[in-house]
DNA sequence: AAACAGGCCTAAA
DNA sequence: TTTAGGCCTGTT
């Protein structure tokens, strides 16, 4: 990876595995929206940005700081995931689940946003949850001028612990209400640590997170996957089911993609949801 | 209109 | 330890 920075944005070049359409709509992340000219813009960690690409370069507003202290990190630049999806292919299903994923990368996302984010998704669609997400924000994050218009962050946990479910209300969240607050409540109460969980082992971060009401395997596993970054995590949800079924017999373990597992799941999921499993099964 | 959506909880075998 | 039914809400 190289870059150069200019006045008001970085360009990144010589990247491989960097598709910003597949990274931000594989269904990792919430709060990026693309527009009719392919420009991304979101917020993370406090801070709103426009992304977009130019020939094989892709370019990030903010000043060389920004990127440095935080997109390069954000956008997990420095690891080399064209290495990764090779040592995926295990067999022929992984080699094409890999091909056509290709340019995905995993954010590092702020903990406590995948976890909340992720508590919101269950038993919803993507637009449910961005909407939702999306509400959150509007209603208690703060808000950052950027580009001429308002957009929120994503409110911190100190924030929402000291609302009540029914204060969540507005954002339509349904039964969602008391796990978001509750999970809040957690982490400001002292008996959840985030930060000592990605610290600590995948087995106690998971057994941690299902302490939560309102998070299971699923969700806890998405929380470690893109709020930690262990990359070993490996989020089953319906569609996951469905494709392993399909492609694996009962014995089948996650183990077999090694320690880039959660990866191997994110270009597995991204082919199932994409329908072009079938065609050229 | 009824079923479903990227689960999870609780109660009951 | 596994399994059904219910859950907020919005969309089809």
């Amino acid at each position: 990876m190289r870059y150069n920075t200019y006045e008001n944005y970085t360009k990144i070049t010589a990247i491989s595995d960097f598709n910003l359409k597949k990274t931000f709509e594989c269904g990792q992340c919430f709060r990026w929206n693309v527009d009719e000219n392919g420009v991304y813009t979101g917020v993370a960690f406090g801070k709103a940005a426009k992304i977009w690409t130019e020939g094989t370069s892709i370019c990030i507003s903010g000043r060389e700081d920004d990127f440095l202290s935080y997109w390069r990190d954000y956008f997990d630049l420095d690891r080399d995931y064209s290495a990764i999806r090779e040592s995926l292919c295990v067999d022929n299903y992984m080699r094409k689940a890999t091909t056509f994923g290709a340019g995905i990368r995993i954010l590092r996302q702020n903990k406590w946003e995948a976890l909340c984010s992720f508590i919101i998704s269950q038993c919803n669609n993507i637009p449910r949850i961005k909407g939702i997400v999306e509400a959150l924000c509007r209603e208690f994050g703060e808000p950052i001028e950027f580009d001429g218009k308002i957009y929120y962050s994503f409110p911190g946990s100190d924030t929402i612990a000291k609302l009540t479910p029914e204060q969540l209300a507005p954002i339509r969240s349904g039964f969602r209400a008391s796990y978001i607050v509750g999970a809040a409540k957690a982490i400001e109460e002292g008996y959840l640590d985030m930060d000592a969980l990605a610290e600590g082992s995948y087995e106690s971060a998971l057994k941690a997170l299902k302490k939560l009401k309102g998070v299971g395997d699923k969700v806890a596993n998405c929380v470690i996957l893109f709020g930690l970054n262990m990359l070993n995590a490996f989020p089953v949800d319906v569609w996951m089911k469905r494709t392993i079924s399909e492609h694996y017999d009962k014995s089948f373990t996650p183990d077999v993609f090694g320690e880039y597992a959660g990866i191997a799941q994110q270009y597995m999921f991204y082919y199932a949801r994409s329908g072009q499993e079938e065609i050229g099964a």
